[in-house]
DNA sequence: CTATTCTGCGTGCACCATACGCAGAAGATA
DNA sequence: TATCTTCTGCGTATGGTGCACGCAGAATAG
């Protein structure tokens, strides 16, 4: 079975590059960056539903229709929109780092990507990563865990478990960051609100474990409880990782 | 602070039945559970992008702006069905049951649901639970979790964590069953053509880490080969819990 | 019996993704 | 140089979408 001859998807040769220029036909006028770039400007500024064919056409200066030619479908568009916005991976896990802190700094580039482009998270996925620079997070993260005892699956699984996490709680923070801002209180605020709807809601009925964890003492949300939370999760997945690791390394 | 008086969005207060009938005006035609109903009827038959507010109402057989008379937006009445797609959590911890096999219970419970209904996870989310059915899981999630050395706000983290987790596994797995049947493909297939792919991209340039992975046989995709990393996730995660129970318990 | 309030819903608006096909540009071939 | 082939941008058209607005009439309160 050669690689040579795999199939791809018209629009990922497109972005890494893989297609030769057809001999005949007029030249093209946009590139495929342009293109991606101008939907990039709309998210940013107005949101991933002002994303619409005919805004970004026109924020390039070019008809609707046109856009066509660089992408099959509108999903296309922003598949490659999410994979641009984030960007760089971060630095490889240099020759003295331990596994542990390469991946956790893995883990907070993840966050910090999608913070930086929040938008990014109402893109729905649709199947692994194959942008060029999925790829290279793919290759970053795998690269945390290399000369560790793990399998080769294990380490996919490991990873995925990790930003699977940081983009769920990345998703988490931004919209109660978004509902603030909408209705101008602080995130604290909306915590502490949340806080006491679920109480209005749990007062009666079977509802302990609810009570109980209310009764505690709900401090809701300042900043070093939000880092908190996110180190808790974090922390246990990586312990998770790491009880495995050293029972492979035990077993050898 | 009395509870009493915090407001609560109109749709959840309906949802909850916490409305009650205004006096005057005629009577209403419809109850909110038919709405959410039809609505979910749409959805499993056709896919959630064919749930459109006067899809719905025809399915009712009433006009289409009726419908905003039970919902003040569309996102309100996907919200709402997602609640209700959900359904009974699982049954409680029983009494010799440890915390453990009961959150493993209750991870895969939320698997099941979302498989059940895939549409759900093309729902966004936009908050913490609030919906009748999403607090219910969130007691049983809590309840699991009664009674181990950890704070109130360590279990919320745990289980936000699992269902995280589950969501994000079922999401993808979901994904690729899709993927498969849109092309008339077994999954496995579906699995197989993704690592080709990724191997002809990652064939020459800085990919050691994803090369070394795939130069190892990626046995992609067959059933056991699933169920196999759905579980690495999971036991990573309550391995890492358990590392915390037990230095909780043992600082006591 | 009247005033009030809430109902279902018809109309209208702005906007959406994208199928289709055409005129003309550019290189390939003769 | 002339013709042919292929690819370009894009105008037009289709069949949707969510939802604001306001009206006629039903039901109850006083």
């Amino acid at each position: 079975m050669s690689d040579a001859d795999v199939e791809l998807p018209e629009s990922i040769e497109l972005a890494w590059g893989l297609r030769e220029r057809p001999g005949k036909g007029p030249r093209r006028s946009l590139t495929m960056e342009q293109v991606v770039a101008a939907g990039i400007r709309v998210a940013e500024g107005d949101g991933l539903p002002a994303v619409s064919m005919s805004r970004v056409a026109g924020e390039l200066g070019v008809a609707t229709m046109s856009l066509y030619r660089y992408v099959s479908a509108k999903s296309d568009l922003l598949e490659l929109m999410a994979d641009t916005a984030y960007g760089d991976p971060p630095a490889p896990r240099g020759p003295d780092e331990g596994w542990r802190p390469a991946l956790a700094r893995w883990a907070l580039a993840n966050v910090t990507a999608i913070h930086r482009h929040p938008w990014i998270r109402q893109v729905p996925v649709s199947g692994p990563p194959m942008g060029p620079n999925g790829v290279r997070w793919m290759e970053a993260g795998l690269a945390a865990l290399r000369g560790t005892a793990l399998r080769g699956t294990e380490r996919l699984s490991a990873i995925l478990l990790v930003s699977g996490y940081a983009r769920y709680w990345a998703t988490l923070t931004a919209d109660m960051t978004e509902a603030a801002a909408r209705e101008q209180l602080s995130p604290e605020d909306v915590g502490m609100r949340y806080w006491q709807q679920l109480a209005r809601l749990t007062r009666h009925g079977p509802y302990p474990a609810i009570r109980e964890l209310l009764a505690e003492g709900a401090e809701g949300g300042d900043d070093e409880e939000f880092e908190a939370e996110w180190r808790f999760g974090l922390d246990r997945i990586l312990d998770g990782v790491e009880t495995l690791i050293r029972s492979r390394a035990a077993a050898d």
